[in-house]
DNA sequence: CGCCCTATTTTGAGTAGTCAAAATAATTTA
DNA sequence: TAAATTATTTTGACTACTCAAAATAGGGCG
């Protein structure tokens, strides 16, 4: 059985290496997991001895199917955690991501499956974030972002890729949530600002970046 | 903010110092955690430089008022946790308590109070162990067991001391359970038995050993 | 092509928790 | 009271994880 702290590193790499399809880097991965690069080269090259990576010196380090499966675990653990915690607790949506980071590694498979039955088998955890399958089936779609959709067309939020109590506290408070509508009416890269209309309420102003962790779909394709 | 293995022994110390008003000895200790004794001493020392506990060497160990505090927190958390397995997720009344056993270290207070409101502020676990309030407050009352009660007396089941699988799965399914009523009909020391009788059952032999972890209460009093 | 900058890796050291086995203290028994 | 038994403590060593700082490797730029 994997230690937690393993089980962190996995769950990482599989986080920064969705989308991107190429290596995880020691930098990116000590960064997220907030220790020092020497420790997270030290620690790769122990689970590449055990089978849940593969690293490339110098270049970077993926996920053995072994790894995966455990990474996928992880991630099932955490977004059905969180979705207990808002969905039954009725907690506040910023921050179950923290209480979740703790109980992922304390609940069994056995546990989970009823918590799965009792929120009815959701696809995504309140933030929009995909949950994976029991049998490790990620549902992995590409969206388009506030800060890459075309112009002027309706759109529904589906998805906030972006965790910190901070960023999801400010979507909340500016009715960008997951199902929420709305259209960009403008943006200037040069300003690195995009302006925005939610149903109900008066446009906004928004940064690119803040509007990139924002993915949305075409509202009635 | 102490580690589980603290967590796990300031627990310990307050379950075995449970009724027994002295010092908790190494060896019971050890034996709890399942770990050898020299831990247990090594560790102690620690705990007793941190003023979690008092350690009078080679007499045993008791709790100071802060580490009373950490362990009736955990068991709180443990004893909540348990009663929401089996109230709300309908887990197996016996194989529960390992299951809380990890997530009692992973829970954060905040979740738990919304735990406790959610089953509507039991006062027992499922096992008819009292849950210490929030301000730490164990209602600790003492009951006769089928091992010491009056005979042929009219009995109310309110607590099974003993948290293994097995043990939990006999009471199981000799109706023994919190809340069922019975009556010892005899019990003879020398051959370490005890006649019961459940209504609606019936006559069943006991071993003392066992009669002794099965409290209860006289009907209607 | 060679130097420089940056990321990575290595080295040495520290903390938390554990065990095996030797040393010691306490208690029982004779 | 002394020897024997038993419980406890100490010692030395090991695993997992971490950091600080020195060494090294790549890639880009002049």
């Amino acid at each position: 059985m994997p230690s937690s702290t393993v089980e962190n590193y996995l769950k990482h790499i599989l986080l920064l290496s969705e989308g991107a399809q190429d290596l995880v880097s020691m930098g990116e991965l000590a960064a997220a997991l907030t220790v020092v690069p020497g420790t997270a080269t030290t620690m790769i090259k122990a689970l590449a001895r055990e089978g849940y990576v593969a690293h490339q010196p110098h270049q970077g380090v993926s996920l053995t199917a072994s790894g995966r499966t455990v990474a996928l675990s992880v991630l099932r653990k955490h977004r059905l955690v969180e979705t207990f915690l808002v969905n039954v607790l009725k907690m506040d949506w910023a921050s179950v991501h923290a209480e979740a980071e703790q109980l992922e590694h304390a609940i069994s498979e056995e546990v989970l499956d009823r918590l799965d039955a009792l929120l009815g088998y959701p696809a995504t955890d309140p933030h929009g974030d995909p949950i994976p399958s029991r049998k490790g089936k990620l549902n992995f779609q590409v969206y388009a972002s506030l800060a890459t959709c075309a112009l002027k067309q309706p759109l529904r939020i589906v998805r906030i890729t972006e965790q910190t109590t901070e960023f999801l506290q400010f979507a909340d408070q500016n009715h960008l949530l997951p199902g929420s509508t709305l259209s960009v009416t403008a943006r200037n890269l040069a300003a690195g600002l995009a302006t925005i209309k939610t149903t109900g309420t008066r446009a906004q102003a928004l940064s690119i970046t803040a509007a990139g962790k924002i993915l949305v779909e075409p509202l009635r394709r």
